[in-house]
RNA sequence: GGCCCCGUAGUUCAAUGGAUAGAACGGAAGUUUCCUAAACUUUAAAUGCAGGUUCGAUUCCUGCCGGGGCUACCA
């Protein structure tokens, strides 16, 4: 049992002894001690005032009395107010390090057997490349796929492409037009990339169309509609609805080039999907349920014949799901994807990792799974992250201030190579080992840097100030890592075994030893807490304060050069949980660490 | 207009209703015959404004000011 359990019971123990009522744990405010304050852990009293009918002070007394006589794990106690401050005794936390330093499985929950978590994440268009929203996506969704995992969910990883559509038809008409037979291939361009080029260029050819009917006296709206390649846009789409051949030749051709784009930066950023939705095969099975729902009268018609969702009796208003010619919107392809995937999984929880702008259209989807009678409704999570900004406000496609993802890695790689060689510390690698360094550190900045944020919250980016690689970054981890990493291999060298010695008969512990323990300890916390939040920011957060500390023990205190023998083990002990820990936290983030550095 | 989110050092970020609001970058001053100085130490610097609830408010409530998002027969 953990021992802040144990204080928690023996606590509900102290209050029912002393005062003669029964508490529930969880009533109990039980926190780690400030750090100026002596103190392990500290139980705030003020809430049992009312209960003990003393002072602070004296039912804070009272309390630690009960619990010093109760506990062999606390060495002492001081009360400072209402703060009870507990002192654990080295021993208990030389026995911790003793037990835990080896568990490979230290702070994880063993996969229980349920069903399992469904987490969709990445979503992309196939008219356009990442960018930078979609990276702090993607990075969402792997750490908390990870974290989950971590916590003993099974996890199953979706992408649901958005491969139809007007958007989709606008850059496939813009490249039958403008495309002169050039291919990803024949341009030496990733596809990708290719095929946004025409999406912008639809774009611009369209608001000029706009511009030239604005001057002709129609006003904006008409002009909007009136355009002649919006009208030939909507023509591609009924084309590729009635299953015109030349179309689904073009669009499968197309969405190929893109596909082989995505793999290519998914590969890049390290991550991974176990199954790939295509809207294209999920807007019937919507449909079907919209006729359903019509027919149970959870939903209505106008009387152009389109079909909606009256969501006023919940707050909302009503929602088109049907247009009058029969076609289906966005939120009529996610009910048919919802419907799927619950089909596909029973799963306990579906997740979705889509960006703060959707909330509405989240709080819509739900309400009306509810009213077509579908209880997975109450299962769904929407992981609703912020926006990034830029220093001139969002990224907005049309006015090309977006930051590619692949352009933001390329940069990332070339500031990693040029920091490390001006530091001269990959001198002595090979090519091969140096890029694979460069990538590592390169990914591992941009990655820590997006997911130390909160994800509720919006974050700026500001692609003229390159991302940092010292203080709170990837690379102050990585560094850290390593550097354990060179100490371990001397204490090998040298003939320490630690991984082999028993270190559990040592007494006393210095300030720095046990302040480094008691971070080692705060793992298993932060593992459950980021995952109960599905926040990977409380990791980050983490490792930082754990790689922050052990540098000033590395700093202050000798490790190999100790002449305590006993002592060297017992801080290689330590040293070698911490960067195992290290090691681990970074990988629920989905970012690598080196050996050297 | 309506609904939602966010305002913390110069900047970017922390702080389950708890003690003197923490870091990092940038600024100032230091540490290398010593296990990797991408490190470490010291230092100046912040809760938008006004009320309320509470033993205690950055955190919860109300109003105001400022920023963002949503409010499509787009996705």
């Amino acid at each position: 049992m953990m021992v802040e359990a144990k204080l928690l019971l023996q606590t509900c123990e102290a209050v029912k002894q002393l005062y003669g009522q029964e508490v529930k744990p969880e009533t109990i405010g039980l926190e780690k001690t400030n750090k100026e304050i002596t103190g392990d852990f500290t139980i705030v009293v003020f809430t049992l005032l009312r209960i003990s009918r003393k002072s602070p002070e004296a039912t804070a007394t009272e309390i630690g009395t009960f619990l010093k006589k109760n506990m062999p794990e606390i060495s002492e106690f001081n009360v400072i107010k209402g703060f009870l401050n507990l002192v654990l005794t080295d021993h208990y936390w030389i026995n911790f390090i003793a037990k835990n330093s080896l568990r490979i499985d230290f702070g994880f929950h063993k996969q229980r057997h349920e069903r399992p978590v469904v987490l969709e994440y990445s979503s992309p268009n196939t008219n356009k490349p990442l960018h930078l929203g979609h990276i702090r996506n993607n990075l969402l969704g792997f750490s908390l796929a990870e974290i989950l995992k971590a916590n003993g969910h099974k996890v199953v990883k979706v992408n649901l492409v958005n491969d139809r559509g007007i958007h989709i038809c606008k850059s496939m008409l813009a490249y039958t037009k403008w495309g002169d037979g050039e291919t990803p291939g024949s341009t030496g361009m990733k596809g990708d990339h290719f095929i946004g080029r025409f999406y912008v260029l639809f774009n611009k050819q369209y608001k000029s169309e706009i511009h030239d009917l604005m001057e002709k006296g129609l006003t904006e709206e008409e002009a909007e509609r009136q355009a002649p390649l919006i009208i030939e846009a909507q023509e591609v789409l009924r084309k590729w609805e009635a299953k015109d051949q030349d179309t689904i030749n073009l669009w499968k051709t197309m969405n190929g080039w893109a596909y082989e784009g995505f793999d290519e930066t998914y590969q890049r950023l390290g991550v991974d999907f176990d199954k790939i939705y295509y809207e294209s095969e999920t807007y019937l099975l919507g449909k079907k349920l919209v006729m359903e729902g019509l027919e149970t009268g959870g939903l209505f018609k106008k009387e152009d014949g389109s079909v909606w969702a009256d969501l006023k009796e919940e707050g909302l208003d009503e929602k088109l799901l049907l247009r009058a010619d029969g076609t289906s919107v966005y939120m009529t392809q996610d009910l048919g994807t919802a419907q799927l995937r619950y089909d596909d999984y029973h799963p306990a929880t579906m997740i979705y990792v889509v960006g703060n702008e959707q909330n509405y259209h989240f709080d819509v989807l739900k309400k009306i799974l509810v009213k077509l009678g579908k209880k997975f409704a109450s299962h769904i999570y929407h992981l609703s992250y912020g926006m990034v900004e830029l220093p001139q406000g969002k990224m907005k496609s049309r006015e090309g201030t977006v930051v590619d993802a692949d352009d933001l890695m390329d940069e990332m790689l070339g500031t990693a190579e040029a920091t490390t060689r001006e530091l001269g510390k990959a001198n002595e690698f090979s090519k091969e080992d140096a890029d694979k360094l460069f990538n590592t550190i390169g990914l591992g900045a941009l990655k820590y840097f997006i997911l130390k944020v909160d994800p509720k919250k919006n974050m700026l980016f500001d692609p003229k100030e390159s991302i940092d690689f010292n203080g709170n970054t990837g690379p102050f981890m990585q560094y850290t890592y390593a550097r354990i990493q060179s100490l371990l291999t001397k204490a090998l060298d040298a003939g320490y075994r630690y991984e082999e010695t028993d270190i559990s008969a040592q007494v006393s512990l210095v300030l720095l030893e046990k302040e480094t323990i008691k971070r080692l300890y705060l793992f298993q916390e932060a593992v459950s807490l980021a995952g109960k939040e599905m926040n990977p920011s409380i990791i980050a957060n983490y490792v930082f304060d754990l790689a922050k500390g052990f540098n000033q023990f590395y700093q202050e205190l000798p490790v190999l050069k100790e002449e305590d023998k006993s002592k060297v083990l017992l801080r290689l002990s330590i040293t070698a949980f911490v960067g195992r820990i290290i090691q681990t936290s970074m990988n629920l983030l989905g970012i690598q660490v080196p050996a050297r550095m």
